[in-house]
DNA sequence: TGGACATGTTTATTATATTAAACAACAATC
DNA sequence: GATTGTTGTTTAATATAATAAACATGTCCA
């Protein structure tokens, strides 16, 4: 089965970047197998981009080059340099009673995983929302006046100009 | 041959993440199949996690899901619930003259690759900044006033209420 | 010149990731 | 209730990633 998306891109050549990083460790291949637990004929391989890691070999060699495996995958970014949202382009959300404004500022239709908004309540008014999915994770930081948030049996206070983090996922 | 390094840390387990992904995208296995040209039948062990899948195969997906492969790569978070930080425990970083306030608003000490900034000029004053490496991408929320970003030889103007994403590694 | 040693590559074998097709579980419609 | 369609799982076959051992290619020193 082949892929009928708009533009089957190659994976990432991660190969000369950890030679790169075992060379900066001075490192033999020898002492990266050792010390990773991968066997050095693989690592020759897939330092030349002869063979496909998997996951848990890629993880290993990440944990003993201590570099964080998302540096190996930082590439082919967009091209563009800006992306400009005028004020009334932003989306907004209302809530029925008017009481809540909602300005989506983060990447809503974006291939990340996250997302900011811009909040504005009445005072004295309630929002209730059910969990986003395991993992996630809220931040808040109060501009103006005072927060109250509930996260299952827990509760917390926010003032003017304090930061609160919370999981999202119970 | 075994690793003998200090933790012998397991490999990260994507399965559940991967099929909250897919869920929230509301594809089927075979259409996820379809359009990531990954057959359905591995991406139901992996999902599961029997399954110990290749980079390519798992770049394939996150193509798919329109995830940055490093969100699948989050976690060992810490088990709080809570972090609340005070106005003043805030971390700020003033300027040398002073017409800058930057407070560290985001996760600066955490692993995650997202940082955010409560950050305040005075009229008419400049702040030149070098790359921050590459594949990062900055965004600003103007709150107030009037701003100009140049990138490179590109420059932009902000006015109160807009947001600018631009790249950083140029 | 002739070894030892160190380092990276290749080879033969084993383990397993991937695939397509068959299967199971379930819902909806007649 | 049988039938068709949909979705996730499992199975048999194949491709290939991973391993250990052999090989190649130096360098260093006697």
């Amino acid at each position: 089965m082949q892929a009928n998306n708009t533009t089957l891109e190659a994976p990432p050549k991660v190969g000369q970047e950890i030679q790169r990083l075992r060379l900066q460790h001075n490192l033999t291949l020898e002492q990266l197998a050792s010390k990773s637990g991968v066997s050095k004929s693989i690592l020759s391989q897939i330092e030349r981009d002869r063979s496909n890691p998997t996951l848990a070999t890629i993880w290993r060699i990440t944990q003993a080059l201590e570099s964080p495996l998302e540096d190996l995958l930082a590439e082919k970014e967009g091209t563009k340099c800006f992306e400009k949202l005028s004020q009334n382009a932003t989306p907004e959300v209302i809530s029925e009673d008017s009481h809540f404004h909602l300005r989506i500022l983060g990447t809503l239709n974006s291939v990340s995983t996250v997302q900011w908004y811009e909040f504005t309540a009445e005072p004295g008014a309630e929002l209730a929302s059910e969990s986003h999915g395991t993992g996630s994770l809220e931040s808040v930081t109060l501009c103006t006046g005072h927060l109250s948030v509930i996260v299952g049996e827990e509760t917390q206070d926010v003032c003017t100009g304090e930061t609160l983090r919370f999981r999202t996922d119970v």
